[in-house]
DNA sequence: TCGATATCGTTATGATCATAACAATATCGG
DNA sequence: CCGATATTGTTATGATCATAACGATATCGA
């Protein structure tokens, strides 16, 4: 006669029972980027703006003009993606696209005022916003956590 | 006359000079995170299983049945997007469902023979990228970012 | 010069994601 | 008992994401 109803919740009982998805990496990291983001949007929601959206800008506001490729490349996402985002920047007037005359495959990407007004009102909030991330560690942790992440990202 | 050409890189600039989007955690999490997926998705892509997708089957094969809202929660995914996850695993034939006879509002998922085989398959795999994902840093760094990051994610 | 190769942007497809609004069912308090 | 409230699952909308295939343009080497 079996211990239990075969119906019961299995605690643990088959295979692999000291394997847990706590202890993958990947899925830690994406929790702790679902908070991030998620405290992000709670704080630029009111502005209409994404997380990537944001880092678009801040790209842009930090380095200038940059074709569409690199611009993507210095945000960490796929060509077909950020040629979405600058869509919808585009389309907003937060950015504006013109041809490189010197090499007609580019399309360079830059802010425009009110792109670089929005950016500048941002940057404080975004970095209120990653206090806020980063308020369950202590300070020599949060710089800790920052080279340790770095490594991971950067293989 | 202007130093340079008002349409050149613009190297550093304008405001906030010391503004640095790789100093906002974020950014850092989200470049992790793809580092991450993209390890797992390298090594079972084959199977035609996304990083979301596996960690369903393997929060199922830890609990066993569990309703799809407790589900959701326990993979962090919110209920319309665990919603389309186990429809794409139940059309595969990796869960079943079935409706909660004490509870109408609840549907129960659970693996079938197939998917528990396909986890018990996976889960070693699992393992082995987390270890890839984690090589560049050392086994107390690891330890170390498991406790960072599981704080982050808690908030 | 010219052909192979590489890069850039686009298109298409499919899978996450989050949010809001909604119906159905449970639960709880008076 | 029963109405207010909460929970579950669904639907719709819009924004990321990654991948593959493709044309256009640049670059490089023979």
């Amino acid at each position: 006669m079996p211990r239990t109803s075969t119906k019961a919740p299995a605690p643990a009982g088959r295979l692999a029972s000291d394997y847990r998805l706590e202890d993958q990496v990947g899925f830690l990291l994406r929790r702790a980027y679902q908070r991030a983001s998620s405290n992000l949007v709670d704080r630029i929601g009111s502005y209409d703006l994404t997380a990537p959206q944001y880092a678009t800008l801040a790209r842009l506001y930090e380095r200038g003009a940059l074709s569409q490729n690199l611009l993507g490349r210095l945000v960490a996402m796929e060509p077909a993606n950020i040629r979405d985002v600058v869509l919808r920047l585009k389309k907003r007037r937060l950015v504006a696209t013109r041809r490189d005359p010197t090499d007609k495959r580019l399309i360079l990407i830059d802010l425009t005022a009110a792109g670089t007004a929005l950016v500048e009102q941002l940057i404080p909030i975004e970095i209120a916003c990653t206090a806020t991330t980063l308020a369950p560690l202590k300070a020599n942790e949060r710089k800790q956590l920052y080279d340790l992440l770095g490594r991971l990202a950067d293989g």
